[in-house]
DNA sequence: GCCGAACCGTAACGTACGGTACGGTGCGAT
DNA sequence: ATCGCACCGTACCGTACGTTACGGTTCGGC
């Protein structure tokens, strides 16, 4: 190991996840796994022990406690990154699977155990303004999840199957229909009952939905609320 | 001063609002300012200081500090408390009235400071089980507008103004339609620009969206996504 | 005027934890 | 062989904070 993470000597910085360390790495997975179990009460010894690593170590790499835990929200968002690929001309049956895939998969994201310990440390150092947790799991949470959509969504409205005037609104609308209450019931400790199952079909209820409010359909007039707010 | 909140000596209970000094509710509105100002981070020691009470009154009143986190985040449930009235025959001009009320008062609770903090101390707190704050929260938040919106909704479909088979899925659809992305976003400090302003308009788009969904309309089959989940 | 209860302010205690220092080990380079 | 380096394990330090203890003050009841 001859890099370190932080530049700048004393300060604590930003980690560029394409730039660890296997076995940083696996510190990383540590604290992911100890905050699913712990929440963000973990502790450095805690880290260090678990991680077989001495905390030495843990502050050479990481800076101070808040670099370790932004890294590692760095890092989980670096595990998820997927490439937006822009579909030409869909006909309304590849435009529905599409949007019930996104819906599926988001709603599998939020509902997953490392997901919500996430967004609860990220939630919780919101707060207080000593790091920006909640940016980073915004950026790689829900606009992430925008920039892969708006695309499909453009292109649904170049082929004539969708109707909206800004993406972002369409967008907003689709993410409430898929999200619902779950992920505050989620952060909050309720357990809404998400199972494969349940999944699969609110996936496809938010889809029809959304079809029904943004879909091209004469019998109604849909620009009465399609437009930006 | 004679009675005290606890219960069974030595440990922490729980607080009923309705048997609160006027002293205590002084106390508990300081740690609500201070849970707004610095989030969970606040001490004992700067809630004394702040209310100016001694730490021991704070002791004998609210147990330890999760007793006075309880007792703060029920006091604050028990302000915004509502009755819900019970419209008998709507026409559709006061249902659309009615559900534009909620979906403003909703989005007005959720982008204030006040809700923003309690709701981060309670998703932080969730994590480890000590307390029940997220329950509380919830109890009082989501689950309480559903019990006051429901009357309205059932109303609404004897009246022939809305078709769903089930109103608490009907319900979830709405919140969605409100909520979408606000929650979550400020939560994690992003600010979305809520103001009076877009509020009503938000409020307005949500309940059109949401009467084109489940209202009563002839021209389209809604009843494929309005059945139970 | 006196007593006791409730309360304030503050000092004190114990502990947990972030952060640092230091000795020891394995290993590649020379 | 040995030097340097990255790392492990652990002891250690300082501090912040939850919790308790205690002396002093106010105030209602007799």
């Amino acid at each position: 190991m001859e890099t370190e993470i932080n530049q700048g000597g004393a300060e604590a910085q930003n980690a560029q996840p394409d730039a660890l360390t296997d076995r940083q790495k696996d510190v990383l997975d540590t604290v992911l796994r100890l905050l699913v179990e712990e929440g963000d009460h973990l502790s450095m010894t805690t880290v260090a022990r678990r991680a077989s690593c001495s905390k030495e170590t843990l502050y050479k790499w990481f800076g101070d406690r808040d670099g370790l835990l932004t890294a590692t929200v760095r890092w989980q968002a670096s595990k998820v990154r997927v490439t937006p690929v822009d579909q030409g001309n869909p006909d309304l049956i590849s435009l529905v699977e599409s949007l019930e895939g996104y819906a599926r998969d988001w709603l599998k994201v939020i509902a997953s155990d490392t997901s919500i310990a996430l967004n609860r440390v990220a939630v919780s150092h919101a707060g207080s303004g000593k790091d920006n947790l909640g940016a980073i799991v915004l950026e790689n949470g829900r606009f992430a999840l925008a920039k892969r959509l708006k695309p499909v969504l453009d292109a649904g409205r170049r082929a004539g199957l969708l109707v909206f005037e800004d993406a972002e609104t369409a967008f907003r609308t689709f993410f409430g229909l898929v999200a619902r209450d779950v992920q505050i019931r989620l952060l909050l400790g309720d357990w809404p009952g998400l199972t494969e199952a349940t999944i699969e079909t609110d996936a496809a209820r938010a889809t029809q939905q959304f079809l029904a409010l943004y879909g091209q359909n004469p019998g109604r007039k849909a620009t009465d609320f399609n437009g930006k707010d």
